[in-house]
RNA sequence: CGGGUAAGACGAUCUGCCGCGCCGCCUCUCGGGGCGGUGAGGAAAGUCCGGACAGGAAAGGGCACCCUCCUGUGGAAAGCACAGAUGGGAGUAAUCUCAUCCCGGUCGUAACAGAAAACAACCGCCGCUUUUUUUUCCGGUUCGCCGGUUUUUUGCGGUAAGGGUGAAAACGCGGGGUAAGAGCCCACGACGGUCGUCAGCGAUGGCGUCCGGGUACGCCGGGAGGGCCUGCAAGACCAAAUAUACUGGCAGAUGAGGGCGGCCCGCCCGAUGCCAGGGGGUAGGUUGCGUAGAUAAAUGGCAGAUUCAAACACAGAAACCGGCUUAUAGUCUUACCCUUUUU
RNA sequence: CGGGAUGUAGCGCAGUUGGUAGCGCACUACGUUCGGGACGUAGGGGUCGUCCGUUCGAGUCGGAUCAUCCCGA
């Protein structure tokens, strides 16, 4: 699998975001909160970034956290094999917190959230 | 050498791997793929001014309201820039910084302190008057006193020099003058103004001349110039689903259609129902939009090298343009000032 | 993104032509009561969001800055 991002794979539109939040199951690791939605009707996965204005006033530092969670994923997107899921992931921290950190916040998630959406009966 | 002032420039560069937005070309199994180009700032920020652009309002003009206010030049304009003028303030200095139209008003304020905060009054000083003289002194004496002077006291008047408080005290100094005093008078100087002259485009300044004498701040009025309101979430276009103005067709009180559990019967409610066209208009999309130009929003991650004390300043375009203000580690250039040392 | 508004005691608010910063509730002490509440008396508590400027003197006047809140598809 390329460890691409393209655009396909960014969750947008106010319809597909709705749709997120009403059917969204939810999870909490350190630094980031997530939400995620299966079945989305797409055969790749979709991601959306949000890095709360409340936490970080100056739109640089959101930018660049934003920067390192899109990063993280695409690095890490075998983690969650493709299947139409919707993954909203929220910084909850208000620390800088460094690359690596990150990186294993989201292989954690994406990790948590494959085993629950490839097998639902376990 | 060190410190400082002013003006200006930069505020990372390169290599490897992976990755992103937009544009062009090629390919394509129409999902995509390949190649090339291009891709954040000096403030992109705050939203403090101005302009374009867009919509709304409006015959023209005035009043009201709001903003601006020394001079010249530049500029589309600006609470803009540059250069200057006058008067303060900071600094040893280079230099920085603040203020600024004109005229008027029985206009207001000046806390505390102080006699008084600008009208005056009070203490004091001076003149006249009254009173007290058992109590100062001098002169005259008919030895009873008389006149003057001094002290005390009453009233009237003159005066703003003195009152040392305050952030601020009614031009300064010298002389004359007076009962005592005062710009009351005079000389010099300071301040404000008239006129003349010279310099300057001008604000203004120099010189001469004559005149004048209560300060500071504020408020209100006057003059000149400018200003309609709202802002890209403005505005324009395309346009699902649902409801529907309007038009046409069909069915319909001989019951269309709907409800009672899916069908039939039955019961109940009952005048519109179905189809097609169609305008406005919502979600959504396109445009507005730019040789960066997105639409949940692109410049990043990792590793290394370089100059190096350190690559860790402030900070991310969302419609555009000209300014202002604010934030900013560090580096460089030019001019100048100060201190110390050396020559 | 574009428009607005507000910061004063623990909380809610006053505070005009600049001159000792106040009110209500709350708090502390005392009185009252067998005890508590209520009531009465007395008292404490303030970088007036922050920094400059004007002034002899700013909560107040003029700038800048920070924070919070509201409105507009």
């Amino acid at each position: 699998m390329p460890h691409t991002f393209p655009k396909a794979e960014r969750l947008s539109g106010k319809k597909a975001i709705d749709r997120l939040l009403r059917c969204a199951r939810y999870g909490h690791v350190e630094g980031i909160k997530y939400a995620y939605a299966p079945d989305s009707g797409q055969t790749q996965n979709r991601l959306l970034v949000s890095v709360p204005k409340r936490l970080f006033k100056r739109a640089v530092r959101r930018n660049l956290l934003k920067r390192r969670i899109r990063e993280a994923y695409r690095l890490q997107k075998e983690l969650l094999p493709p299947g139409g899921v919707d993954l909203l992931l929220t910084y909850d921290s208000r620390e800088m917190l460094p690359f690596a950190r990150i990186r294993e916040a989201v292989a954690a998630i994406l990790t948590e959230v494959a085993s629950r959406t490839s097998h639902p009966g376990v």
